[in-house]
RNA sequence: CGGGGUGUAGCGCAGCCUGGUAGCGCAUCUGGUUUGGGACUAGAGGGUCGGAGGUUCGAAUCCUCUCACCCCGACCA
């Protein structure tokens, strides 16, 4: 491609309502624009990129079996009305009716389209296990869009939906899928990490989420290498800590604390530590329970983990708070003086929490607080759950043994690039998909699903790769291979020469190569290479090739180095090889 | 959906408080001088001041309503 028949569309300054690296980045090389909150053009520089994702994705999912297929964006109600998802879906789902008032919606994931389709055309076990996969547009009318690409709400995603037989069917696909996408990743030049994640509302089957690793990412992720436990902290074990509860030396006091509502005030007033407090927290029971409200309690210095605590039966879902009126109805105080001693309601307390022992807190009374407080003493003994975050320093739930030291969990952020997952028979139950199996009866079909974000991954490796000039793509990402600079290509027939028929032999030789014949000066030619982040630079100028010289630069490289003119095509051509077959 | 903020040329901004007929830098176009890291120079084009209504002789500026976008808030690729 010639620059002069080309859009960059390169900016010199960041427009203001790009906040993150990527997001900024994308908008200054001329790879998207923004046409609403959450909608964008891709560029065609924007656009090369996504294609070279979409290729590697689509490589490995045909490696790993699965068909493509292409399922429309636009889906009818009823389908969503069958899996009952049109009524639980929710502000996400934008729905639309069309001129005869039927109402439709634009899909924001094909689980409802796949299985109506596949219940129609597979009949017998024999054809299974299939499993399909398709790049399309979704939309997901997302409460709060930002940073661009990354959480946007038009976007384009790879997601695949596998029909099974039996549970070890489903396995050994997820399987599969797990090690596709691991390949994917790393072809990428990603640095990621599968991580154990939350199964949600479908609840007991297995998930794990691909994280790209960026300080920048919206998900924290605990971390433990000796043990190789990675997780979401949504779902990451937390173990009691402390030790076993000690016996019981204080007794039960009830103290004055004027005007002491939060756990800080609390131990600064009473010169304790915060991990000697507990914390009371009330929200809604469950339906089915006979208490309105349920208390949860937490040791002082840890935080509430609303995932988990939500997973208790006692516990309504979604988790909902009480008011300061209803706690008033409740206990009979207000928030800040809520405590374990005489409570009518049911008691949650996190492993940490019920190993305290002469702990402080509320008395359910104002301005008033227990110290000495001891569980089965003072006050039954807890339900005990865990619903705490893990913390950093926090020790590894797989610990084996008394290792007490090396397997500390470490938090991380990260991107969410993809998830697999291990549906069951949710959709295909609801939906009656169904094949007969080996005995002539109608077997209702376990599914997977599998999702990869495919213009996410074009900012998360922007978040990993840059440096103050620009891009610096991973090999098989990168809109061009190289780049041709000229130095006075306008000028010099000589170099005009030289670049040309540089260009023609490696595009020849199938080399994505760019040559920038623009009439600029040399500053604007690099500094535009550098943006958009070509990871091979050849700068040819009348000076080194009066001595029959160019110079070639590795954008991730300090320096440039001169290389014979006749043997520059070949090196490029060998330099692209080597590294797209590093990444095969 | 709550809370905060911003809308003035393609991009980044000033002007608004104190009403008087819209400006700066970058980018764009033309000419000249330049040509190894975002040049210099002379000229030129480009704006419903987000939209509607109101106050006023006169509104980018004051008032009301509205729309869009951004940021902070717990279900996601």
């Amino acid at each position: 491609m010639r620059t002069s028949k080309y859009l960059l569309a390169t900016l010199k300054e960041t427009p203001a309502d790009a906040e993150v690296i990527s997001h900024q980045l994308m908008l200054r090389a001329g790879m998207v624009r923004k046409v609403a909150a959450g909608i964008y053009n891709w560029l065609p520089v924007g656009l090369r990129v996504m294609r070279k994702v979409e290729n590697v994705v689509r490589e490995e999912m045909n490696r790993a079996g699965a068909l493509e297929v292409l399922m429309p964006s636009i889906q009818p109600a009823e389908l969503w009305q069958e899996s009952g998802r049109w009524e639980m879906y929710g502000g996400e789902l934008l729905r639309m009716r069309d001129r005869h008032d039927r109402e439709f919606c634009f899909g924001p994931t094909h689980e409802e389209v796949i299985t109506s389709l596949i219940r129609n055309e597979v009949r017998s076990y024999k054809q299974l296990p299939l499993n399909f996969y398709q790049i399309q547009t979704k939309f997901r009318d997302e409460r709060r869009p930002r940073f661009g690409v990354m959480r946007a709400r038009e976007f384009v995603m790879k997601d695949a939906y596998s029909f099974h037989l039996d549970q070890a069917s489903l396995e050994e696909t997820y399987q599969a899928m797990f090690e596709a996408y691991t390949r994917v990743f790393s072809r990428l030049g990603l640095g990621f990490r599968a991580v154990e994640a939350d199964t949600g509302t479908i609840g007991g089957s297995t998930s794990h989420e691909f994280h790209v690793l960026a300080d920048s990412g919206e998900d924290a992720i605990a971390v433990c290498d000796k043990y190789d436990y990675a997780a979401n902290v949504e779902l990451a074990e937390a173990l009691a800590v402390g030790g076993d509860r000690p016996e019981p030396v204080q007794t039960l006091s009830k103290v004055d604390t004027p005007g002491q509502h939060t756990i800080a005030a609390i131990s600064e007033f009473l010169n304790i530590g915060a991990e000697s407090t507990v914390k009371t927290l009330l929200v809604k029971a469950s339906e089915d329970s006979e208490h309105k409200a349920v208390a949860l309690v937490l040791r002082g210095d840890h935080q509430l983990n609303e995932f988990k605590a939500e997973k208790h039966p006692l516990v309504a879902s979604p988790i909902t708070w009480l008011s300061d009126e209803e706690i008033n109805e409740a206990v009979g105080c207000g928030p800040g003086s809520i405590g374990t001693i005489d409570l009518s309601i049911p008691v949650i307390a996190d492993r940490s929490a019920a190993n305290l022992s002469d702990f402080v807190c509320g008395a359910n009374e104002e301005d008033m607080h227990f110290t000495g407080a001891n569980w089965g003493r003072d006050c039954p003994e807890p339900e005990v759950f865990d619903i705490r975050s893990v913390v950093e320093g926090d020790l590894c739930a797989r610990t084996e043994g008394d290792d007490s030291t090396a397997s500390q969990i470490s938090i991380s952020r990260g991107i969410e690039v993809g998830h697999i997952f291990q549906l069951g028979t949710k959709y295909s139950e609801a939906m009656n998909a169904t094949c007969l199996d080996a005995n002539g009866r109608a077997a209702v079909m376990p599914m997977g699903c599998y999702g990869i974000g495919v213009s996410r991954i074009v900012a998360a490796a922007i978040e990993q790769n840059h440096d103050e000039r620009g891009i610096v793509w991973p090999a098989n990402m990168a809109p061009f291979e190289v780049v041709i600079t000229p130095i006075a290509y306008q000028k010099s027939e000589q170099v005009k020469q030289a670049c040309d028929s540089l260009y023609q032999t490696l595009l020849e030789l199938g080399v994505d190569v760019l040559l920038d014949d623009r009439k600029e000066r040399p500053g604007i030619m690099f500094a535009d290479a550098d943006l958009i982040g070509v990871p091979h630079r050849v700068v040819i100028g009348d000076k080194s090739l009066a001595n029959d010289l160019v110079e070639y630069k590795y954008r991730a490289a300090e320096t440039a180095q001169d290389m014979p003119l006749d043997s520059i095509a070949k090196f490029l051509n060998e330099q692209v090889l080597e590294t797209r077959q590093a990444h095969q």
